[in-house]
DNA sequence: GTCAACACTTTGTCCTGACATAAACGACGG
DNA sequence: CCGTCGTTTATGTCAGGACAAAGTGTTGAC
């Protein structure tokens, strides 16, 4: 390893001890800046905690929280006797999970989403069991066909708890589900999912306009939220020719 | 919300000062146990954390280090001017990124591996983007076939950068890809995948032992090291009658 | 009776200080 | 020349204290 010396300095930043914002969080939120803006190097070592620190004007324990932050989120790794290293930012930890619309929105197609079903009632006893509701739990119940950029995509079934939240149709419309969900308070913190694949009936294929035969892609998802309350079930179909999952997984 | 007082009570449990294992880890450790355990009801309210130092005879912050890793791990959830509380086992962070071997050993199912391929290479230019590796370097590359209770499941097309493992056929034959990294001491920690879904094409059905038009599953993953060291490429593909990725998301 | 203000409990943040321990370096001796 | 043993340097662990802020429940005024 290299003794010379950190390969970058993180400026004098100016914190703001009056701001609600935690110092910790402001260094930390300084420092991811510092290193996406380039001006600390990928692969670079960062300064020693202690000196740190002191340049910034707080203790060795706020550092410490901060470059914790930075190295729970896979920005920084720290080796002990070595230093604090910057990773390459192709290995970040996501920050949230992902739903199907708020992919197709943020890689530029356009999402549509037609409501075949909304209703609220009785959990079928695998949702239920999925859920951990009671068995004569209620729930809203739909089924949507999603369509990008004009062209079907994906017949989606899912159930969500009755009083987790209230659903109508013109919000299901406009905005994807794990949205609604986010701003109801319930926000999805963990997920199982199931992956497979199958050929397409001519029922399914009519209705994704594709042929009967047609590869699909199967998923069925249980989410839950960050007390372990289970939100959401879900169980769909995509049409493989016109999509795929994109995931990124860390432990 | 209940103020009654917390409905589970924490042992003083041993603790051993001249363990080399922190303290911190000592005390996470044995909560996880007591919650796992039952003795500790799910959805129950520890008690707070002034009161759990003193009678542990550790100091508050070595406790919210305890609570914090279990926080972190999805055990535990806290409030501020509420208390602590334990969530349902259901939600908890997966400690490891799986690999197909991992899972179907789990399983119960007895995999076995023929290496059909296992030579060193240049890397192809789109493993070598996906990696983050030189134009020019080398790679181990693989292709082998992955049986399950004795019946064919996957084709794999694996590339390990030449200086991370060196890999011998034998070694393949009996452990899993990722068992092998994380004994290299270059454990994935951080993997992007695609999945994705088509039909089999008559060369594939021949080796897969199905027929033409058969779905399969197919992924391409890039995994990375803790420090952001690209460690493996992979290009899959799966008979779909016989498997799905069964997959844990979480923020 | 209703609603606002206050008190209390609990976690969140931040500090100072100290010692332990892993890793790398360099000097020394074989 | 090479391995060994300390030295240096950095992170890891732990203590104890102080105050802030968020939720909850209670009290009191109207």
């Amino acid at each position: 390893m290299d003794r010379s010396g950190p390969t970058g300095l993180v400026p004098e930043v100016g914190l703001d001890r009056t701001s609600p914002v935690p110092l910790y969080f402001q260094v930390a939120s300084r420092m991811q800046q510092l290193i996406e803006s380039g001006v600390l190097p990928v692969g670079g070592r960062l300064e020693n905690e202690v000196e740190l620190a002191e340049r910034l004007g707080v203790s060795r324990p706020t550092i410490r929280r901060a470059v914790q932050y930075l190295v729970e989120r896979g920005v920084l790794v720290r080796k002990r006797g070595v230093g604090t290293q910057i990773v390459h930012p192709k290995v970040r930890r996501p920050v949230e999970l992902s739903s199907l619309y708020d992919d197709l929105a943020k890689s530029g197609q356009k999402p549509r989403t037609q409501v075949r079903t909304l209703e609220v009632r009785h959990a079928p006893d695998h949702v239920a069991e999925a859920l951990g509701l009671d068995e004569n739990a209620q729930v809203t119940w739909m089924e949507r066909l999603r369509f990008a950029d004009g062209e079907p995509l994906a017949i989606m079934q899912n159930a969500v708890p009755v009083d987790v939240l209230p659903l109508r149709c013109e919000d299901l419309e406009g905005r994807g589900l794990y949205e609604l969900l986010r701003a109801a308070g319930y926000a999805p913190r963990m997920a199982t999912q199931v992956v497979g694949a199958r050929v397409a009936t001519a029922a399914e294929a009519s209705v994704l306009e594709d042929v009967r035969g047609a590869p699909l892609l199967t998923m069925t998802r249980t989410a839950w939220d960050a007390s372990g309350r289970g939100v959401e079930y879900g169980s769909h179909i995509y049409r493989a020719s016109r999509y795929a999952f994109e995931l990124t997984l860390s432990t």
